[in-house]
RNA sequence: GGCCCCAUCGUCUAGCGGUUAGGACGCUGGCCUCUCACGCCGGUAACGCGGGUUCGAGUCCCGCUGGGGUCACCA
């Protein structure tokens, strides 16, 4: 088999959009599995909507996520170039080429005409199906007049490829019209460009959503006009918003950026993906690696599927809690963004960042979530939840938290062992419970009802900080709820 | 409407002729426990319908129904 040539090819419309994820993520492991090259093209003819903004935000979001290219823009390569719009000149060649061979014809019926020609008849039968009628199928224009080139569909036959996930699809060329394949201006349409950029490029599977799989047989179409030879084809079923139809901005985040902005992990992102239409037995969760060694096309699945937003985060935490999947380490690297996004001011050394980040790794579902929970380590005071504070921090619990506090000055050591000893030590003399005074500790160490244990928090916190903390709370509850 | 594709719990899915139809998310009962989580144990819930083929169909075939994609000088 010839080498591996895979390819993502998006339009710079807009953001990335996470079924745009999907499907370079299926190309780029097919790459990194076999050894083969993945190439990212950019399909900016439709000049309206193309914008270099969007092409920047989609480069970047690959980064991102790690779906690095080994042909395409800023990467180079020996296809180039891999932006549609520097390769008008290509396009027109194989155009005049197929003319040439009686494949493709110059056609100088108006856009106008043509499209008051389907408005009446769809007038006449809404059912009706509109088909280029082939007025200038067998005339022979000259190349100076005002015309598009269309492809000359063969009346008699079908198209059948083999779908690597789909299996045998066979297509009357009966059912297809002799599309458009240059514009008036000479800007190709999707499906020219697509087959001259894919077989210039010596791409040899081509591997995008189900609502491609139209495309093929025209495509195929014009690869044996070329006489070239046809790439395989793999299409991947469609992820559909929750009430079923297409996803899009109405159903909440579809852009890799508000993913990237809501702390998921690149990795969870991925997961998720690989996850809808892909599976591996009961395995749910996969480190780059592990998927790269189980991917395969036959394991794809041909259902459609519809997003999930709650299992999206359920597949993102378990990322963010395994230390197999990243290390204590890069889990406080990766949360300094959202930490200094909140204005906190960081310890100089990593040692205590990590070992905070640390107590709240478990109950983070994303990084966002993680600096919220870390939040009071980095604070001169913590925030108070007034709620909180008037619950717990109450006159009959001021004792206790100065009693607390001197278990604590008590203490041999400043660590989460032995200052849970020495307090249970004092708790068994005094013969109280923890409960008597947990939640008031609580509030006065970290502002709030709910954080990571007690004898964590103390021993990130350190001695100095504790202290001070757990005598203002102490201070604030002899007052009583007047504050 | 034409052409193409699909069909297992609410959702993502395992299953490739014989299973008590499994896992995950969600929901839920309990355990653990200084709070919230995590973790652990348990529960809830599915083969769209009708014909075949077969000793035997979630698994194979046909039809129906349902759903989706696409019908541009968008991609």
């Amino acid at each position: 088999m010839a080498d591996v040539r895979v390819r993502f090819a998006p339009s710079p419309t807009g953001y990335l959009h996470i079924g745009g994820v999907r499907t370079a993520l299926f190309n780029w492991l097919w790459a990194r599995k076999t050894g083969g090259k993945f190439v990212l093209r950019i399909e900016d003819t439709d000049q309206e909507r193309s914008t270099p903004e969007s092409k920047a935000i989609i480069l970047e979001s690959l980064r991102w996520l790690g779906l690095t290219w080994d042909e395409g823009p800023e990467a180079g390569g020996d296809h180039g170039p891999y932006v549609q719009t520097e390769r008008l000149a290509i396009y027109k060649q194989f155009a005049e080429r197929l003319i040439a061979d009686g494949k493709a014809y110059r056609c100088t019926c108006s856009k106008e005409e043509l499209d008051a020609a389907r408005e009446a008849l769809k007038a006449r039968d809404p059912k009706a199906n509109f088909r280029y009628p082939g007025t200038c199928r067998d005339k022979s224009h000259a190349a100076d007049s005002r015309h598009v080139v269309r492809f000359k569909v063969p009346t008699e036959g079908a198209v059948t490829y083999v779908d690597k996930v789909f299996g045998e699809v066979r297509t009357p060329n009966g059912a297809q019209q002799d599309f458009v394949l240059l514009r008036t201006d000479g800007v190709p349409l999707y499906n020219f460009g697509a087959v001259v950029d894919d077989t210039t490029m010596g791409i040899t599977l081509v591997a995008r959503g189900r609502d491609h799989m139209v495309n093929t047989p025209p495509q195929i179409l014009i690869y044996e006009a070329l006489g070239a030879p046809v790439p395989e084809f793999a299409h991947l079923p469609m992820m559909l918003a929750p009430s079923g139809e297409k996803l899009s901005k109405r159903h909440g985040a579809v852009s890799v950026t508000e993913y990237r902005e809501k702390g998921y992990t690149p990795e969870g992102v991925l997961n998720y993906l690989v996850r809808f239409g892909w599976s591996c037995g009961d395995r749910e969760i996969f480190s780059m690696a592990e998927l790269i060694e189980a991917f395969t096309w036959e394991t794809c699945g041909r259902g459609d599927g519809k997003f999930d937003a709650k299992k999206f985060l359920a597949v993102n935490h378990e990322h963010m809690k395994q230390e197999s999947l990243q290390t204590a380490q890069t889990y406080a690297e990766r949360s300094k963004p959202f930490l200094l996004a909140r204005g906190l001011v960081l310890p100089a050394s990593d040692d205590m960042l990590v070992a905070a980040l640390k107590t709240v790794r478990d109950r983070s579902r994303t990084f966002l979530e993680a600096a919220e929970g870390a939040d009071f380590y980095f604070r001169a005071e913590p925030v108070i939840d007034e709620a909180a504070a008037l619950k717990f921090l109450v006159p009959a619990v001021a004792d206790k938290l100065t009693a607390f506090a001197n278990a604590l000055t008590g203490a041999s050591a400043w660590d989460e062992k032995t200052l849970e000893a020495a307090v249970h030590a004092w708790l068994e003399a005094e013969n109280l419970h923890i409960k008597e005074v947990a939640q008031a500790a609580r509030v006065a160490l970290t502002g709030r009802s709910a954080s990571p244990g007690l004898f964590e928090v103390l021993a990130v916190l350190g001695r100095d900080v504790s202290l001070a903390r757990l005598e203002r709370g102490r201070e604030r509850a002899a007052a009583g709820s007047v504050s």
